[in-house]
DNA sequence: TGACAATAGTCGTTTAAACGATTACATTAT
DNA sequence: ATAATGTAATCGTTTAAACGACTATTGTCA
């Protein structure tokens, strides 16, 4: 009996490894996930608006546009727009059309925004090692390695 | 530069390695997560509908109570009751109220949910491997191993 | 040029996720 | 016995996810 196994009271083995690997990421990854939107949730903020946010902030000073900001993002978001349009809202982005190509809208993120993201930086990176520094640098390593390893056959 | 680096298209390094690894987990697992999202959507079912009826599966012939499907789920849902609401009045699972405690509603996949099930059975292990048979079996052990691992202090 | 296709983003609508409050029943302690 | 506490599930409501249709602008090519 594998431990996942125990985790989630299940009596029959897995059909496969294969089978094993990725319902185990889905309850790893949900595990680390939860305690991240904790933390973002105290400042009303969905973990894709972070992402969004962060990425606004990479792409500092020039801004993006929508489809450029999708293509980033760590999760795919079937409407970009609303998502903006709630960050515009509150002040922690801004939106301009583009000059040479008026059907391209051009978001940054604004001073507000800057300034929300720093503040979650130390207890996002903290909480983060919190859940996973025992792990020590060599098993790190070898799970990202691991870990891109299987996105290969993704697409 | 790392993988994950421009696959996001990011610029700059990670803060951390504990970092690197929790982005690394979102993208891997929602790579795998939509491939068999779309799978479950051809015959209209959610990844949590999903879920919920393989335990149901995996309880029979008892059947299990609310909270024990909630304790057994892969993910976090805040509202089996709908969730139960909408698998009943598709007739894919029965529910009955316990006899001795009668706060406890227990609930049973019906012979539709088992037919349903049973269709998604092969296509369902078979894309698990399409997407993750590459790695072979030994890195496959390797990576649940390194996964457990990492579950070990998120609670 | 002018029709047609491609691209960028937006919007309308349906559905479900999320959160908190609430009901119903059982258990415990006094 | 009964009040208080705990537990199981449900429900009301707000908000956002998802999907497809739609508008606006640009690019292609006969």
């Amino acid at each position: 009996m594998t431990r996942l196994q125990s985790e989630i009271k299940q009596s029959k083995p897995f059909r496969s490894l294969e089978e094993e690997v990725y319902l185990s990421l889905i309850r790893t990854t949900d595990a680390l996930f939860r305690r991240h939107e904790d933390l973002l949730k105290t400042v009303d903020l969905s973990p894709a608006q972070y992402n969004v946010l962060r990425i606004l902030r990479g792409s500092e000073p020039h801004g993006l546009a929508c489809k450029e900001i999708a293509d980033r993002m760590l999760t795919r978001d079937p409407d970009i727009t609303r998502l903006l349009d709630r960050l515009e809202q509150r002040k922690l982005a801004v939106r301009s059309r583009h000059r040479e190509d008026r059907r391209v809208i051009i978001t940054r993120i604004s001073a507000n925004g800057l300034e929300l993201l720093a503040q979650l930086d130390r207890p996002g990176s903290e909480l983060s090692k919190a859940c996973l520094r025992h792990l020590g640098k060599a098993r790190l390593r070898e799970l990202i390695r691991l870990l891109e390893a299987a996105r290969e056959k993704t697409g």
